[in-house]
RNA sequence: GCGGCGGUGGCGGAAUGGUAGACGCGGCGGCCUCAAAAGCCGCUGGGCGCAAGCCCGUGUGGGUUCGAGUCCCACCCGCCGUACCA
């Protein structure tokens, strides 16, 4: 017999074996027929495929994996599937730096992918997998915004849009942070264009409204309720005499309206100049106007700025008292929201107060508040003043709706909602992308192109290089082509969509990723979805799963699928840190792991990055922590030598048992408890983990003394238990000693009788503070515990010489005498 | 400013209002070995004490309670998101 203590865990033999055996029979494939069984969508957010994965991908798909793998052995169809957000700037960038064809760079990163999510042993139905960029998947892209464009959702129109001058393409806004742009930091350009949109505002209200039906972490939920940011209030329109123009505003507060002393344009407002012209003020509004305009957005909107602006020479008209009060043009009023136009109360908003100040306007007051709150501007609750006498003397609350309903019904006025969301702009000036499927003709303008002409393949371009239009441009024989409807010269859409279009609405084409007649069979659809567990990073938290859900939304009113979210339940994991900051290039603390994966093996990888804390949280990674969690896996497989294969039955209910075996068979059914409430009740990976620690530490100690059934049943169920973190290794033990393959046996279920014990630890304390621990019967009386705890040595040290007052008893736990 | 999350040993972290610090790392000691590595076993919050044991201890200050890391109030600090949104 060999040596023990030579034996070596070697992960390098074990993954493999179990990865030939899980691939060669397609263990992980899923059937799209009901079998009876609940069927389980798991789905990790789709991989943008640039170099090696990283760190944060384990930490994803490992998640994943253990969920997918638990549900199938609680009873459950289980659908996992893979694919690439494969279109992006990243390759493209890449081919204008080497020429290399961004297909090819993408493909060798996605063979780098496929590589290792093999090696990490991620349980993936490959039957379904593909990349976003592949013709048989964007011909269903293009298809969906031809659906989208025929009901008026896709649209083109020319606007003020957001252009980023590094990518040299157009930015949604969801795509720009802090006036920069969301990829490569480069600040935005402001530019008048004609861009394709999609209609995602009239979806503002479900898309708010049904965040209440889903199961998603609240602050994601926060965040995309305040990206809609839907706020009531009332349009009121402000006349200007001498163009005879109404100039609405929105406001939240009509409370206020009397309070207006001036009025604020937007710099970028396309009356500002026609107003100004022939007053003294022109050349000053002229100078003011262009100055906002060279000015970076980040500039701009520094919250601290001082309050800016000139008068434009011109009054408008207050609606509710015919007060004349001079135009402004002012920066801090944003011609994206709202009206571009402002009624300004100086009396009640902060900004309007400090603008007032600045510029030596008149401020009023319209709202008393309590006594002593005296101070103006005065944002808070209070009853209305020198206003107008139907309103006068009212709580302003109530004036509120009284004065919306007064200029509703003199039709100066009506309630009104405003959004914060804009339409999504998915064009884009970048070759890498999914060709937007409509030409143009000279004869009949422009045309979509007919479905069964789909797809509109991405041709090869020689320089990928952005010149402000699309490289597309260049390919002039693609360009080049017929009109649909009258057969006459025609010209290509050369933008292409963003690539957040391609990610919208992959999770669907999972379902039916093969068929070739349609983006997907609703039928087939309606038996996977909605997926019901999706797992990322809260980066996605506005764009991808806002987008998504506006998809779902819009497919569903056309009677595409019949549901309303596409994720009925999202967790969001914590980033993967490095000596507790993010990893990046420059800061030079990248680790890989294929590293990690190399050295100790895929088990050790994945068990750690779950052991290492809550998955929720940013946790920081430490070489020493995966040794001690490689040691485990090691320490588990030594024992499933040690102990060979046989029987592992749990022992039967009530059978006299030594005590050696007592004690383990009592801690492989806690464990089992214990790991299967940790696991679906809450994401808590790192706790059930300890849990089988803990077991595996029991075997050990009882090594010598329980029976090798026992040890094998405790060993067993260590392995099964064990086998959603670390299934190679969880495979090897369970085969080890009982011959079968784990995955295909039912989760283990915990003996409640094995649960209990006859005796327990009774604390005994006096007035809340522990003096001793004794051994009580599990049933006994309060009253018995109660004399126990009394008698205890410590405890009548304690008492000795007082009053016992009260005195607590918690059954099972402990024991409190309360004396004075 | 606003919103969210968090603050517990040397470190990562664990604790339905009921034994604070599970599990892991690190450290210390022992066994094995010619020796080391690996492995196995034990100890490991701080202070006082020969010991039994006692005191202190979950960011700070109050409160509720027989009992608070956990609940309430007021703060401090850190991280993330968001920000002239009318």
């Amino acid at each position: 017999m060999t040596e023990l203590r030579e034996l070596r865990y070697e992960p390098k033999a074990i993954e493999p074996k179990w990865q030939r055996v899980w691939e060669e029979e397609r263990t992980w494939e899923a059937s799209n027929e009901d079998d009876g069984r609940p069927k389980h969508y798991v789905l990790e957010m789709l991989p943008y495929p640039s170099g090696e994965p990283h760190m944060g991908h384990l930490k994803n798909y490992a998640l994943g994996d253990a969920v997918a793998h638990f549900s199938r052995r609680i009873g459950r169809r289980v659908l996992h599937p893979m694919g690439y957000d494969a279109f992006g700037l990243p390759a493209e960038n890449n081919a204008i730096k080497t020429g290399e064809h961004p297909r090819e760079a993408t493909a060798k990163s996605i063979a780098s992918f496929q590589r290792q999510f093999r090696e990490w042993g991620i349980s993936i139905d490959w039957s379904r997998e593909f990349g976003t960029h592949e013709p048989r998947y964007y011909r269903w892209t293009q298809w969906l915004f031809l659906q989208l464009q025929e009901r008026g959702l896709a649209y083109k129109r020319e606007g003020a849009v957001n252009w980023c001058p590094n990518d040299q393409t157009v930015l949604a806004n969801e795509q720009v942070v802090d006036g920069r742009c969301e990829r490569c930091g480069f600040e935005v350009e402001q530019r008048q264009l004609e861009q394709w949109y999609f209609r995602i505002t009239d979806y503002a209200d479900r898309l708010l409204e049904d965040l209440d039906e889903i199961q998603w972490p609240e602050h994601v939920k926060t965040m995309q309720r305040n990206w809609i940011g839907r706020s009531e209030g009332a349009q009121v329109a402000f006349h200007n005499p001498d163009l005879g123009i109404d100039y609405p505003v929105f406001t939240t507060r009509p409370d206020t309206l009397f309070g207006a002393t001036f009025f604020v344009m937007s710099p970028e407002h396309p009356d500002v100049l026609r107003l100004a012209a022939g007053t003294e003020h022109e050349q000053a509004v002229r100078d003011y106007v262009r100055h906002a305009q060279t000015e970076s957005a980040e500039e701009r909107g520094a919250a601290d700025k001082a309050k800016t602006g000139v008068p434009l020479g011109r009054s408008v008209v207050n609606p509710v008292n015919g007060e004349s009060i001079p135009m402004w043009v002012a920066d801090y009023v944003l011609m994206e929201y709202g009206t571009g136009a402002i009624m300004a109360v100086p009396g009640h908003d902060e900004r309007d107060h400090e603008f007032a100040t600045v510029h030596g306007l008149p401020i009023k007051r319209v709202i008393a508040g309590p006594e002593g709150e005296d101070e103006l501007p005065y944002s808070g609750d209070g009853t209305i003043v020198d206003s107008h006498p139907d309103f006068d003397g009212l709580p302003n609350r109530e004036a509120l709706s009284a004065i919306v309903a007064w200029l509703d019904r003199e039709g100066k006025g009506h309630r009104s909602i405003n959004y914060r969301l804009r339409d999504w702009l998915v064009s884009r000036q970048r070759y890498w992308g999914c060709p937007i499927p409509v030409v143009y003709c000279d004869a009949c303008g422009m045309e979509p192109v007919p479905t069964d002409q789909l797809p509109v393949e991405l041709p090869d371009v020689s320089d990928y290089k952005p010149r402000g239009r699309s490289p597309l441009a260049a390919a002039e024989e693609w360009v080049a082509t017929t009109c649909p409807r009258c057969g006459g010269p025609a010209r290509r859409e050369t933008d292409t969509m963003d690539t957040f279009v391609d990610s919208s609405w992959y999770f669907l084409r999972y379902c039916d990723a093969n068929n070739d007649a349609a983006a997907w069979d609703r039928d087939v659809l309606n038996r996977w979805m909605p997926v019901d567990q999706y797992i990322g990073g809260v980066e996605h938290a506005i764009l991808h799963l806002l987008y998504a859900r506006f998809f779902t939304k819009a497919f569903a009113d056309m009677e595409l699928l019949d549901f309303q979210e596409p994720f009925q339940a999202l967790f969001t994991q914590g980033m993967i840190t490095r000596d507790g900051a993010k990893m990046s290039k420059s800061k030079g603390n990248v680790i890989s792991p294929a590293t990690y994966v190399d050295r100790y093996g895929a088990d050790t990888a994945r068990c750690y990055i779950l052991f290492i804390g809550p998955p929720d949280q940013d946790a920081d990674w430490s070489d020493e922590g995966v040794e001690g969690v490689h040691r485990f896996l090691a320490r588990l497989w030594r024992l499933g030598v040690e102990v060979g294969v046989g029987p592992a039955d749990s022992p039967a209910t009530g059978a006299a048992l030594s005590d050696a075996d007592g004690a383990l068979a009592r801690k492989a059914h806690w464990a089992i408890d214990k790991v299967t409430a940790d696991v679906s009740g809450r994401f808590a990976f790192n706790t059930a983990i300890s849990a089988v620690m803990e077991l595996v530490n029991e075997c050990y100690r009882h090594r010598e003394q329980a029976s090798p059934e026992v040890q094998r049943f405790a060993v067993a169920t260590a392995a099964s238990l064990i086998f959603p973190f670390a299934p190679h290794t969880a495979s090897e033990v369970y085969e080890l000693v009982t011959g079968g393959r784990v995955w295909e046996q039912p989760w283990p279920r915990a003996d409640p009788a094995m649960l209990t014990t006859d005796t327990f630890e009774l604390v005994a304390q006096v007035n809340g503070k522990v003096r001793d621990r004794l051994t009580a019967p599990t049933d006994a009386t309060k009253d018995q515990l109660e004399q126990l705890a009394r008698t205890a040595p410590n405890v009548v040290a304690h008492v000795d010489g007082k009053e016992v007052v009260k005195v607590i008893v918690v059954p099972g736990k402990l024991v409190n005498l309360v004396v004075r």
